[in-house]
DNA sequence: ACAGCCGGGACGTCCCGTTGAT
DNA sequence: ATCAACGGGACGTCCCGGCTGT
């Protein structure tokens, strides 16, 4: 029941992030195909049962992150007559910033590997497609705003991708650009004239 | 060695189609994962060592086309002194519209079995994404036009998210609009102002 | 210890029986194969530790019944120089009809599961028949009768694989006909002529 | 093509019998639960994948038999204006002493093997049962008899159950009885006075 | 040359026994 | 006394590469 007390809860916690640490570190090592979820749970120091009561699949390790609850939050912090496409940049960047803040490397490891492995870099681009989706629509409903479902798809689904590619650029140069900045440029490349 | 003629290498293009086409069927029936190279080797009346010779992957049997020469020649038709954003939108809607002429249903039926398989709408974005930056590098090049690379992949990105997207949302409503108008629809939107 | 009184015994008793009953409706809807201890478990609201405390193994929870004292009771009110096989039937055909009256609607579930899971139909037709082989070695034992074991084995099997099919019969009309009925008459059929 | 010449299908049927025979051998030295299909693959020389493309699962290797069509031609070798019940008795027991020639001790290890494995028994029965359903509902149809369903059904549960028991009778006392003689009693005891 | 058989190995699922916290 | 977490291991599925017989 304890929230973030309980000694049982926090290392849970902890194991979750073991194997996901040293996920990373093989996988970016020998690259994810030739890593093993065996070797990975030998280096976590986890039986291989327990490697998938954390994460179901192998890909869930490197797609797995727990940054929703934060982009909805800074959502949510965004003035309700900005526009939507506004406020989807400046959450969006705002978001990046705390992650770049806190887990920098992980955040690395993470898009260098996904820029490197084309099934993940599918999966990606796709789970964050969906998900924005539905959020703008959300966004979109409370606003009683009335865009065309078609129109909404799109523009969704370019600004993902242009955010995506921006991320994938900057892991690809082993971070020596921010991050924030990228997207920032990014989505303003892309999204600085559409109406939505 | 004939590039078109010659009797074995029309046959080998009959056995490629067939392999495609049921594994297309198949996939869309049972889904992508569901289906296993087996089964799709016995429907195309093959055995699986040939499915191999003819596909390196499983995923290779969805995403090759061979619309890239098509995509080429109507890029050269463009103008060369037109902006490189609507030599792109031309090219890409005069080349689905050659598409719709004469291969509409099996277009229809790619796209919709790639809808129902998130797995496959994200290996497309994917490969179309690449094939068209080198297509838009070269183009750059050609030119001597100096296009931060940066943006260039940014850009590239989201309008082929846009273009994937206008290409889903054809296949989910069964071809029932124009798939031309969509997708020069979906690049005006997002590609309209861009500047490239 | 107390047998039958004692809150303790009273709350064990309704545990098993409520992981009885969802694993019987889960095992039901998606076959048994194909649920999970852990579903059961979740289900019950108990732990999966707690459910292997009640049952030793996954198959357990469909085979076991506690219909035996009920069985032998109605052994007992039968004449002693009753030829064996019309006792079996009489009580048999008695102990179905109390069944019937109170636990109706739990016997069709049961039954109905088993008749959808070829390998609990399987186990089902086991376990009555070594049950009823220890209970008629004990009769024939009491009575000083000498039936071969041959026969007996033989004879018991045949009888409860009769009365097996005519529940499974049962279950698969959804009980529209009167099971003490069915298995009467099956049993006449099998074993009317059978020396026992 | 070739039926039974071609050295490749030799060499097949070959494998198949190393891996049954190495299976049972196994089984019955250790128990089935305590082998590893790995195990019975090793002492096969064949691969774990080979084994599981022999046969579907590790159950199988115990139940697959190819009698079916020994049986049926059996029953063809009946006079037409037979007895339904006999017909049957006389082709079972013929199959078997066909079966007891060539595979005594294969047949002896199979079933000792199902005597001690309840989950294998269990399958066995089953397997039994719902063939010969099939086979008693043709040759009914084919002699346009009307029976009920349910008696057939009945019946037909009755005498696999006597026959199957006979078998793990024999098996238990590690075949010093003759199997077709006892099956041959068993069908009496069960069989002799039933109408079909 | 070209099919079919086989090996190898990863993944993911599930059962059940054990241990330590509550 | 109960539960959650973990370990261990078997099973079965599938992909793809290499060998072998026809």
């Amino acid at each position: 029941m304890a929230l973030s007390g309980g000694l049982r809860e926090r290392k849970k916690v902890k194991t979750r992030r073991a194997i996901q640490r040293e996920a990373l570190r093989l996988f970016l090592d020998r690259g994810y195909e030739q890593t093993t979820v065996e070797q990975v749970a030998e280096a976590a120091e986890v039986s291989v049962s327990t490697f998938f009561r954390y994460f179901a699949t192998k890909e869930d390790v490197v797609l797995t992150d727990d940054y929703d609850p934060l982009f909805l939050a800074e959502l949510d912090n965004r003035p309700a007559d900005e526009a939507l496409i506004g406020t989807l940049r400046h959450a969006i960047v705002s978001t990046l910033r705390a992650i770049m803040e806190h887990d920098r490397q992980e955040m690395l490891a993470r898009i260098q590997l996904i820029s490197r492995a084309p099934d993940l870099q599918a999966r990606y681009w796709q789970e964050h497609r969906t998900g924005l989706r539905r959020i703008v629509e959300q966004l979109r409903f409370r606003s009683g705003s009335r865009i065309d479902e078609f129109d909404l798809r799109v523009v969704t689904a370019a600004l993902i991708g242009a955010v995506t590619e921006a991320e994938l650029f900057w892991a690809e140069n082993d971070g020596i650009d921010s991050l924030v900045d990228l997207v920032d440029r990014a989505l303003q490349q892309v999204g600085g004239f559409v109406r939505l």
